[in-house]
DNA sequence: CATTCAAGCTAACGGGTGTTAGTCTAGTAG
DNA sequence: CTACTAGACTAACACCCGTTAGCTTGAATG
């Protein structure tokens, strides 16, 4: 549930206590006077800190989304197999949920109560992101080993499935890790262009 | 959008404006004065139809989910083939999702506005839900047609896919139908007992 | 025509919200 | 020892929220 990993300063502490309640109840779920008495201290103090409730939010959101949009690009370099790249970037996003879900799973509701710019940046690393599963798909159909019917809907379809922050509990039988593993099985055995026979398609080429 | 379909009445009406702001705001998100001025009429006025705001709430998420729900039975009922009972879950899951996001996507955010009656009976309804696709992935695996390493999480995946109201366009190139056939012939194919060779597998029986 | 009542309205209340002003204190630098 | 400052605190402000009380209106009923 950390954002940053700075819980020995009382900022760190704030970001941590913050991420966890606003992931809990929701951005205007959560009061100042709340966020303040999880970090042990009282709603003014907060202000020696950040400027705003809203500053708060621009913090966590944009570096969990930085955080996590860097780890792709260093996960994936290196990696050339279409197949094991797609296999990294579905265990990475399960990990990144279960770690800090603001980072890839921003509601609208928070959105809207970003400012334009901040928004703005969310939103356009977000989309790098989903350009970088596009591109992946588009190649694996270029090179014939996926069978992609359309690469958007399947793009949104992979992340959804990767969004286990509602169900995923610490201790439950199988480890971020494990869960990563079986989706990207799951989603490579989907992909692969395989038996015909199997293909009973509801696709018209 | 609506939810009971009753947009005659200022009674449906409310209901129908709300699901939308609080689909797109969220419950905490969305004030009674915008709902009525949403609905055409003063804040005052909401108190002749509903006793609260969180009435309103109970009223969206529980018709909601029962529509979806008794839907999933009638739906489901004289088709006996696993497959396509498969197929008409899912369908079914993505055409719910944009017609009232409700049903489905329901965020801890409202789960806790509620009063501790309607959640349980909220919970109940999707849990019975998810009993089905468990249900329904237990008899694949039993009868050897299906590959599942594991149920709950793979339950939980294909919910996931479903869960399309956050990019979901009306606009866009495909209707929900399409989307829904789609990922049911995505999921078949990653559920399908095939060739052993394209079971690289990551899983240990 | 008189009565009733559903359903709109205005005005306001009590409480909670994010935020600010100003104070106190403990640790640090000179 | 003194001066300074970071960072906690108390008190309060201005505003917005859900909700209520009480009034008005217009259509339906007898």
């Amino acid at each position: 549930m950390k954002v940053a990993s700075h819980p020995q300063t009382t900022e760190g502490r704030i970001l941590e206590v913050a991420a966890e309640l606003f992931d809990e109840r929701g951005y205007r779920g959560t009061t100042m006077r709340e966020l303040a008495s999880g970090v042990g201290v009282k709603a003014a103090s907060l202000y020696n800190h950040f400027p705003s409730k809203q500053a708060i939010l621009v913090r966590i959101c944009l570096d969990g989304m930085r955080e996590f949009y860097d780890g792709v690009l260093v996960r994936l370099q290196e990696i050339h197999d279409l197949r094991e790249r797609m296999r990294q970037l579905i265990i990475w996003q399960v990990e990144a949920e279960t770690r800090s879900p603001y980072a890839t799973r921003i509601s609208d509701e928070q959105l809207d109560a970003l400012n334009p710019q901040s928004r703005r940046e969310l939103i356009d690393l977000r989309d790098s992101f989903e350009r970088i599963l596009d591109n992946l798909l588009n190649e694996g159909k270029a090179q014939e080993i996926w069978h992609v019917p359309h690469v958007r809907v399947l793009c949104q379809g992979i992340i959804g499935i990767c969004k286990v922050n509602p169900w995923y509990k610490t201790d439950g039988p199988l480890t971020p890790l494990q869960i990563g593993e079986m989706y990207a099985a799951f989603i490579l055995k989907a992909l692969a262009v395989g038996d015909p026979v199997l293909e009973q398609g509801s696709e018209r080429a």
